[in-house]
DNA sequence: TTATAGTTTCAATAATTACCGAAAGTTTAG
DNA sequence: CTAAACTTTCGGTAATTATTGAAACTATAA
């Protein structure tokens, strides 16, 4: 088997990996996950399973699971070449839709349903009475606006082009600056 | 030992520990610690080791430990009352404010190392040649790019009013519903 | 001092989460 | 239909992460 090549190019790959990873981790995403999607950010070719267990030295099943993962968060998608019966993967390689991905996903995965059960913790102690009810209920109420912020915030920068979005940011970045 | 209390008020309180507790996980909080700083957020006083301890059902030292997290975090501080040797805790509860040290604790520990290492990632790879290098290269580059205007409007908005952004971001989400 | 009240630490253990690998399933080719 | 080439599933196991509980530590009071 070929291994140790520490050329500038293998090194910094496996700096980004492992990193990419544990942003991941930290993110609540699992491991490797992220590094499937990392492998794949950074192929100038679509990679087949096989390449992509090699590489990130895991499992078939670990692979498979991940790949379909990330297909369905809309990070990577899936095709077949003419006269081959592999799977190939490739990964949107565009930051700002993949930023608008994520967000879509984790919106509609994470913030929504939380969202609901702020807002019916807050309608079953709309007319409680003492210190706690009272505390408790308004919390609901504010941590339901905001984040109902949040999710519009969300979706509307998911479905938003980068050209709109980061010279608007930019602007009040700088507005805010002076 | 007291127990049962199917109040509208403790049904909607446990509902809410449950889900703030599921969200912090979801994110890569522990999910304990998320279940403390929720008690503490509807929590009308401040509360000591013990009522945590006993409301949460946890040990002594799970609850020190996510304590002590937590005031890392700027979420809840910590104080003596006169004649009391005991420690109470409080949460911060204005829901902007909690935002914003989640904000500037997670660029901190999270954002900027990341940074760094895309950074160093691309500057490593700056003048290799090959279609991978060109591939890995402008891939750090355009997610050094992006993550670095996060961390921009992560410090900004941590740093500023909740009277300067909202309605600044209500007016944004505005103008592009039209 | 010494006792008391409370906090912190951390090795052992439990709970959770991720992973492997092989059998079963699926699709295409001949 | 059967074989060949892949993909998917999932029970068992490994790795990681979280939690306990008791001893050590600290600070105050008497």
């Amino acid at each position: 088997m070929k291994e140790a090549k520490p050329t500038p190019l293998t090194e910094a790959r496996e700096n980004f990996l492992r990193q990419w990873g544990a942003m991941g981790s930290q993110w609540g995403i699992n491991r490797t996950m992220a590094q499937v999607h990392a492998l794949l950010m950074i192929s100038a070719e679509p990679l087949d399973t096989n390449t992509i267990m090699e590489e990130l030295q895991i499992s078939r099943g670990n692979a498979n699971t991940n790949l379909r993962e990330l297909v369905g968060w809309g990070l990577i998608r899936s095709y077949f070449l003419p006269g081959d019966r592999k799977e190939y993967f490739e990964a949107e390689k565009d930051v700002w839709k993949m930023f608008c991905a994520i967000s879509r996903e984790r919106k509609r995965r994470e913030i929504e349903p939380a969202l609901t059960v702020l807002r019916d913790c807050a309608a079953a102690t709309k007319s409680e009475k003492g210190k706690e009810a009272v505390a408790f209920h308004g919390m609901m109420e504010q941590l339901a606006e905001f984040i109902s912020l949040t999710d519009s915030v969300m979706d509307r920068v998911a479905r938003s082009e980068r050209s709109k979005v980061v010279p608007m940011v930019l602007k009040a970045l700088g507005a805010k600056m002076k």
